[in-house]
RNA sequence: GCUCCUAUCGUCUAGUGGUUAGGACGCUGGCCUCUCACGCCGGUAACAGGGGUUCAAAUCCCCUUGGGAGUACCA
């Protein structure tokens, strides 16, 4: 038998990181058994879906890679499918129609919670005949003896008593079917062998067992993930930062850094910490995730996300980081060719935004220097040097503008002026990148340009002097 | 309240009765070095508590405590 499973989200909302992980095992689980993964969109609650949401969710999916065999399939779209399983459960007498007033019920739960009692609906309609033509809901008759078993493939077996469970509602007075019921009718439908999801299902899985039995149905295997906390520990929300995934893109991590991250958070394989989407295909095993629920980090995502800026093809890591640039009023087609930037810049970066942001020099004037780069690197005894690697690259030809020249030609002054080689380097770096951080020097020249260098030493040295008048 | 799930370094985890409790992030010492990174070498730090079972328990059982979820005409 071929698996299948499926993510479905319900479009209330983006993305978010707890849902793509749950998205990614599924999509593992799928992949690693040569099955199929589907796509569901349960948007059964008119009042909070939107469009929206939908479009947000299947950009996430996209960026990630998860692609889906089969789907979007959106619920909204099954009603009469959703009824005609109703009315068969109402005509078998395995479903009923139910009036009772809100505040009947409200009354009834609040006594049952001061008598220490677990809130239940207490069946009052089970044995009514109501006149279908009369507003009404449609309940379920749960069995009210036995219990319901488990063998879920993560958590392994949990029972629950059927005592514990109540009548719940599959339609709504609207006619809307409610959540429970579609998800089983669907699930059955597109034959899912296995649901994976969030543990916050946990308390659902008897009552969609016990409709899936009435409708003559083998249940699927489950397996019930946990969820992903903030850093802290507590319920991740927007209080921790980014949890939407389309955040993290925006914010310059690449898609497979954070799938790489997710996969880890609950599941490893031996002491191996990188993972491409290929190989955790083939070496994902759902048994294996961890039962507890994990807490993000954002230092260990940003360490990922540099391991693979550092080692993507430049090429690639160039066009992703047009946009950032973009972000800063930089055109790249005006100057170094950007593969050549990223090259020497990927292994000081942890984002994109970074990354575009120590480039920047690269391709027009700083602004301002970074204080403490000035005040220890462009001081008085800094202007023989500059001024002497001043002229000594004023002299190279163009042609001779490049890493190697450069290089020697920084070597030569600091001797020359007998010199530690820092001396001369460290106040010429903060003259053409305004910072005392970059690549070599060697290659920082020969990204920004012989006539940017020149102007900015000029500049350096008009700033030593400016300081020099002042003291 | 009730029901269910859950518990190894700060964080992510390995571990399935016998280990000096391993790895990774972070933090930190050093090496490399024109700076910053990268890289490399080293250090720091954990079995929530209490009872059992057993020759032997991080591993099995029970209780407590902590954390989470559900308890809707949400999903």
């Amino acid at each position: 038998m071929t698996i299948r499973t499926r993510f479905a989200p319900s479009p209330t909302g983006y993305l978010h990181v707890g849902g793509a992980r749950t998205a990614l095992f599924s999509y593992l689980f799928a992949r690693r058994h040569g099955g199929r993964f589907i796509l569901r969109i349960e948007d059964t609650d008119l009042e909070r879906s939107t469009a929206e949401s939908v479009n947000a969710i299947l950009e996430g999916m996209a960026w990630l890679g998860l692609e889906y065999d089969e789907g979007p399939f959106y619920q909204t779209h099954r009603f009469d499918r959703y009824n005609q399983v109703i009315d068969e459960l109402l005509a078998k007498g395995l479903a009923y129609r139910c009036d009772c007033p809100k505040e009947r019920l409200d009354a009834m739960r609040e006594e049952q919670m001061a008598a220490k009692l677990k809130p239940r609906y207490d069946g009052l309609c089970r044995h009514r005949d109501l006149d279908p033509s009369q507003p009404h809901v449609i309940r379920f008759r749960n069995p009210d003896t036995g219990q319901v078993v488990v063998d879920d493939l993560i958590r392994g077996r949990m029972a629950f008593d059927n005592r514990e469970l109540d009548d719940l509602i599959i339609r709504r007075s609207d006619g809307a079917p409610t959540y429970n019921l579609t998800v089983v009718v669907d699930d059955a439908d597109m034959a899912i062998t296995h649901v994976i999801r969030g543990d916050d299902h946990i308390n659902n899985t008897p009552r969609q067992i016990n409709i899936l039995r009435a409708l003559g149905k083998e249940p699927p295997h489950y397996a019930h993930v946990p969820m992903i906390l903030g850093d802290d520990g507590s319920r991740l929300s927007k209080r921790h930062g980014a949890v939407s995934v389309v955040a993290y893109r925006d914010q310059g991590y690449l898609p497979e850094a954070l799938l790489n991250y997710l996969v880890r958070l609950g599941w490893s394989h031996r002491d191996r910490e990188i993972f491409s989407l290929e190989e955790m295909v083939e070496l994902f095993d759902i048994g294996q995730v961890n039962k507890a629920a994990a807490a993000f980090n954002t230092d260990k995502l940003d360490w990922l996300n540099q391991h693979y800026i550092q080692h993507a093809d430049p090429r690639r890591i160039a066009h992703l980081l047009r946009p950032h640039l973009g972000d800063l009023g930089i055109d790249p087609a005006e100057g170094a060719d950007l593969t050549a930037v990223v090259a020497a810049q990927a292994a000081r970066a942890k984002t994109l935004v970074e990354l575009a942001r120590i480039s920047a020099f690269v391709y027009r004037d700083f602004e301002d220097y970074e204080e403490g780069a000035a005040k220890k690197h462009l001081r008085p005894v800094a202007a023989e040097p500059l001024e002497r690697l001043r002229d000594r690259l004023d002299m190279l030809a163009l042609a001779d503008w490049e890493p190697v020249t450069l290089e020697h030609t920084v070597h030569r002054v600091a001797e020359e002026l007998g010199l530690n080689l820092g001396k001369v380097a460290q106040p010429l770096r903060v003259a053409v990148v305004g910072r005392a951080a970059s690549p070599g020097l060697d290659i920082t020249l020969s990204l920004v340009g012989k006539e940017a260098t020149l102007r900015r030493i000029d500049r350096a040295l008009a700033y030593i002097r400016q300081g020099s008048a002042g003291v």
